[in-house]
DNA sequence: CGTATGCAAATAATA
DNA sequence: ATATTATTTGCATAC
């Protein structure tokens, strides 16, 4: 019965996804209780515009393919179907340096489409045609939530032949993938009903045969049209777009591809009947192969890693688009080259404006578009302040100098302006903006404690006490705390952090790791003295060698010259 | 020097 | 209040 349902919901999902007003993905919010639906890894935003450049249509392609479960073998012996080389962009001051937001509006429904048309062949040639009533067995057929096995073949079928129905039943929106859909969907058809031949007219179904994924032949891997569902909008390559940003520039298609962010896809899917609890519906796929390894593997370190596919993540609520964003990114470094300030500079002016500032690195980021679009987003409107703030400043007749040398006003000491200010007018505009609206947000804004930096000692010790014990309870953090002579909090998320490092290592295949969290550290540790043993000596080594540094002198140990919040 | 990055603190949002 | 997971930042240090 509520598998019924579920069929039914996935066939709406499906619908809306592909016969959207604009023909485009969009994310609907769903009613549901997506609430706290979010498990959105970000990276940034450069990175993503940069896939979408890379991988284009053939991306699509082969992500449907590879989400669909078939390995990589889609590699890079795609034809490039010369993409876009329009010189596009007429604006004047922005030479892009070949970052820019593709159309990402390529057709997904083919290869789709195709797998379909697959799948359905196979499953007829299983069945041996005994089905013939269309709609009425599906209640019996996925009405065991558990016993189903031989049936899938079956249940597939009738599952995406009811998808194809209903798509092609409510195309009416003359949207460019309804049509595309509608014509899929009559060769597909066609085929099905004689499959010696090869109606397509695009060969676009042809290709793509041979590499049907095995989960759409194995009946065991695709019993649920959720599983089906889960595999094709794996956002893993992109089939779900990107990020619902970049914008086409060469008005290929206006409006954004939004893709749904498949957490939301998997709410949407589960029954209110939440199953057992056998599988994780986190990380299901493999390896998104395909995609994420073209790029430049630099540093494939944190983001590769981190970030895996989620880029229907910012998909938010707002059609923010990218293009803004990266062509104020660049504006704003070359206003802040040309004014002459550097990231620095720009990081502690922020700062002085809003008592938040930043430092060097995040707006060497923020150019470099290497933050999360989130984050950027959060950025832009300070820099944007600030940008504004500093070009009206100089308008008005000030000097670089003179601005650096106001947001320069170190501790404890107000003579920046020390008199004869040739230009009262910046004057009194920054200080306006300071008194005002501004002011206000550096009292309750507060600062973020500075990153202590741990000594080679502490790490030692912090990395033999961890082993004893992973999770340490509030005393013996404060023990630990103490005899390392750091803060307790320091030492809390240091534990914290340490454990979200080990699961990130374990966990990665997640297919025979025996959740080592504490058997395979000490197993027969269960002796107090052991432990306290270690744990003496780990204090000692620490104790050792920073037995001059352990003044904390630089560091930041305590004091963390906290403006004593006002 | 000014910037770009790796590694990982500190935080935010949730469970 | 705590832990976990996801993210934002920034110290250090390599370009």
């Amino acid at each position: 019965m509520d598998k019924l349902t579920d069929i039914q919901n996935t066939f709406q999902l499906f619908a809306d996804v592909f016969d959207v007003p604009n023909g485009c993905l969009v994310t609907q919010r769903v009613s549901p209780s997506l609430s706290g639906a979010s498990k959105r890894k970000s990276r940034p935003v450069k990175r993503i515009i940069t896939e979408e450049e890379e991988d284009e249509v053939t991306a699509t392609t082969a992500a449907v393919i590879a989400a669909i479960g078939e390995e990589e073998v889609i590699p890079e012996e795609e034809p490039p179907l010369e993409p876009e080389d329009e010189p596009v962009e007429e604006e004047e001051a922005i030479p892009p340096e070949g970052i820019k937001c593709p159309a990402m509006q390529v057709e997904a429904s083919e290869p789709l489409l195709a797998s379909l048309q697959q799948f359905i062949n196979n499953s007829e040639m299983m069945e041996n045609g005994s089905q013939d009533d269309e709609g009425n067995t599906s209640d019996e057929v996925f009405s065991n939530g558990n016993g189903d096995e031989m049936e899938a073949g079956f249940a597939g079928t009738e599952f995406l032949r009811k998808m194809a129905d209903m798509i092609q039943g409510s195309q009416s929106n003359g949207s460019l993938n309804s049509n595309f859909l509608q014509q899929q969907l009559a060769s597909l058809k066609e085929t099905v009903d004689s499959p010696s031949v090869s109606t397509n007219g695009n060969g676009l179904l042809t290709p793509i045969q041979t590499q049907l994924s095995p989960i759409f032949t194995s009946n065991d891997s695709l019993n649920t049209p959720e599983k089906l569902l889960q595999a094709i909008m794996t956002p893993s390559l992109g089939f779900l777009g990107t990020n619902g940003l970049g914008a086409s520039n060469n008005g290929l298609l206006s409006s954004p591809l939004i893709a749904p962010s498949p957490t939301l896809l998997q709410s949407l899917m589960n029954t209110p009947t939440q199953p057992p609890a056998s599988l994780t519906p986190k990380k299901v796929e493999n390896r998104p192969p395909v995609v994420s390894q073209t790029l430049k593997a630099s540093k494939r370190r944190l983001f590769d890693d981190t970030s895996r596919i989620e880029a229907a993540t910012m998909i938010g609520d707002d059609r923010i688009d990218m293009n803004e964003l990266e062509a104020f990114a660049q504006l704003f470094k070359k206003q802040r080259i040309k004014f002459g300030f550097t990231q620095g500079d720009v990081g502690v002016a922020l700062g002085k404006r809003y008592g938040t500032d930043f430092s060097q690195t995040t707006i060497s980021r923020f150019e470099a578009l290497n933050l999360s679009f989130k984050n950027m987003c959060k950025l832009r409107p300070l820099l944007k302040e600030w940008l504004a703030d500093v070009e009206m400043a100089i308008e008005g007749g000030a000097t670089v100098t003179d601005l650096i040398d106001k947001k320069t006003i170190h501790n404890g000491n107000h003579h920046p302006i020390p008199h004869s200010e040739p230009h009262e007018s910046i004057t009194t505009t920054m200080a306006s903006i300071n008194a005002s609206s501004f002011l206000r947000s550096e009292q309750h804004v507060k600062r973020r404690r500075k990153r202590t930096n741990l000594d080679m000692n502490q790490r030692n010790a912090l990395d033999t006490f961890f082993s004893l014990n992973p999770r340490p309870d509030h005393d013996k953090m404060t023990d630990i705390a103490n005899s390392l002579e750091l803060d307790r909090d320091v030492v809390r998320v240091w534990f914290c952090n340490r454990r979200q490092k080990m699961r990130r290592v374990d966990d990665p295949l997640e297919g025979e790791i025996v959740t080592p969290s504490v058997s395979p550290v000490f197993p027969n540790i269960s002796t107090m003295s052991a432990l306290e043993e270690i744990q003496e000596a780990a204090r000692l080594a620490s104790c050792q060698t920073s037995n001059e540094d352990s003044d904390g002198t630089s560091g930041s140990p305590e004091a963390p010259s906290n403006d004593g919040d006002l």
